[in-house]
DNA sequence: TCAGTTATTGCAAGGAGTTGCAATAACGCG
DNA sequence: CGCGTTATTGCAACTCCTTGCAATAACTGA
């Protein structure tokens, strides 16, 4: 087995990456990666910090938060923020998908690509905006909700 | 003149609303209000604090924090969060409007009534989500920030 | 008007992020 | 391999907001 167990997909090309940038490769950035890497999809910056403090106690969350914001300019992740503002980030942006939320039973669920591309539609229609529909998570009432008033 | 300055338009009838419920009319309160009736429609919680406290120094943060959920509760205000997910307050939601932020250029400004309905209506169709347009500030490009990449 | 009830306040502590700065340690080059 | 350059780190302080709790003070009813 490798000496230093080798992460996977795209995770593997970051090193190389950043020292293209003239930026370092150290192992609180590793450390980072590796939970990334671990993640689903989606992690909130807080937990995100938690974990790896669980990894490595010496964590400090400021580097983890700096090296957040690398990871964002180069494209591997993208921060968005929840219903209450908390920090979310959604990681290796595929689809573009969004968040709904209900402020009735606090349910929070995606918005598909399809009916993201829609609202996309009906937002750009007007005044040309673009909108980044990952970075918000939409409040609002579900169909049982809003039908139960 | 009356003895104590009345305040303007709706504002002068939370006293009794407020009563109504079971709940207080205290002079912090009081003063939260007074801040509330001289915006435009549009304050940041933290810039609505520090114009309290201009208005009283003794202002705890907390007590602002407090009573702007029961005014919420109200009705009378709304909070939404800004692209960098700190709290803003619309003031007697009039028509639902939202708020576009273009990522590039650092601008904020409206979205119509008319193309919010446009894009609720997108929302709806689907799962009938109901969006509470004016909770969040969509995050994006303007139109020309768009075209010039 | 006075007293009892209990909504609010003030305070202190805590969570989530951000920022400035001096000390540290990756990198790249000779 | 060792050195100098300078990107990063660790730390401390600070912003914005939330929460628990005991003390305070509005309201209500007599």
């Amino acid at each position: 087995m490798s000496p230093h167990h080798s992460l996977p997909a795209p995770w593997n090309t970051i090193a190389h990456r950043l020292r293209a940038q003239g930026l370092r490769w150290t192992p609180q950035r590793r450390t980072v990666i590796e939970v990334l890497a671990e993640t689903d999809g989606h992690v909130m910056a807080a937990e995100l910090v938690e974990r790896c403090r669980a990894r490595d106690p010496r964590t400090i969350p400021s580097t983890v938060y700096r090296t957040l914001d690398v990871l964002e300019s180069l494209g591997l992740i993208r921060h968005g923020h929840r219903a209450d503002g908390r920090e979310e980030f959604h990681v290796l942006p595929t689809g573009e998908h969004g968040h709904l939320h209900c402020r009735s039973c606090g349910a929070t669920w995606e918005l598909g690509p399809e009916r993201a591309a829609a609202m996309a539609r009906a937002l750009r229609r007007g005044d040309g905006f673009e909108v980044d529909i990952g970075h918000v998570t939409l409040v609002g009432r579900c169909a049982a909700c809003a039908s139960a008033r």
